[in-house]
DNA sequence: ATCTTATATCGCAAATATACGATTAATAAA
DNA sequence: TTTATTAATCGTATATTTGCGATATAAGAT
């Protein structure tokens, strides 16, 4: 594009957008998933459990990393990830705030 | 890339990833917003309040709505569009059922 | 000290997304 | 019918993402 207009906008539809982006590959989703039913996960189990290369797995944890969706640690030779349920719930509550609550107000359709 | 492995997962982990993608800019965040807030708007309406021009507009209109988070119907020579809330209670459902139901078992994280 | 194991990073190729201006299409107004 | 208005689509340039193999790094094992 000519132009990157994303700072345009406010900044909480950009950390909207941001967070929705993370989850925006279904290689992330399937990590998340992984990682909210083992609470911890070494990066070894979730490369076995995806169809990708080591390195391509290690870059989505990268990028899930970066936008705050999981934390990790290094443990000894191996690396330990896992959820950061924290900033789950403040996108939650974003979300709900900007796609729910008004629903109440609106509930006629017009197309 | 060489091959695109977006099949190799679940339909789930499929739709929710497209669900997050048609939100993960700026743009269409606002735009959803100022759905969300009037019930339905004039496509003319959404190019006024963006920074962007209207056939960027109108491209990430046809984004939302090929992804089913919104729908339109022409309105003589106008479009009107409207948030399709279905689709986001079932994302919402989605969502939570992955990474809000689960916590409760998970709550000491490791890293 | 060397070898193994686990992971991150680099470099590259291919695929997608973003943005715009120009054009088209379709209705409303004159 | 001609003209104006509104929105979709096309073509194109550029930016970003995805994916892999190769390489680097770092700790544990021998």
């Amino acid at each position: 594009m000519a132009y990157n207009k994303k700072e345009e906008f406010t900044q909480k539809e950009q950390d909207l957008a941001a967070f929705a982006k993370a989850m925006s590959h279904p290689a992330r989703i399937a990590i998340l998933k992984v990682l909210a039913q083992r609470n911890e996960c070494i990066c070894g189990e979730i490369v076995d459990l995806l169809p990708l290369a080591q390195s391509t797995v290690s870059q989505h944890l990268k990028e899930l990393k970066t936008a705050g969706l999981i934390s990790g640690s290094i443990d000894g030779p191996r690396s330990c990830y896992c959820i950061d349920w924290k900033a789950f719930e403040k996108f939650n509550n974003e979300f709900n705030f900007l796609f729910t609550k008004l629903k109440v107000n609106n509930e006629k359709a017009c197309c």
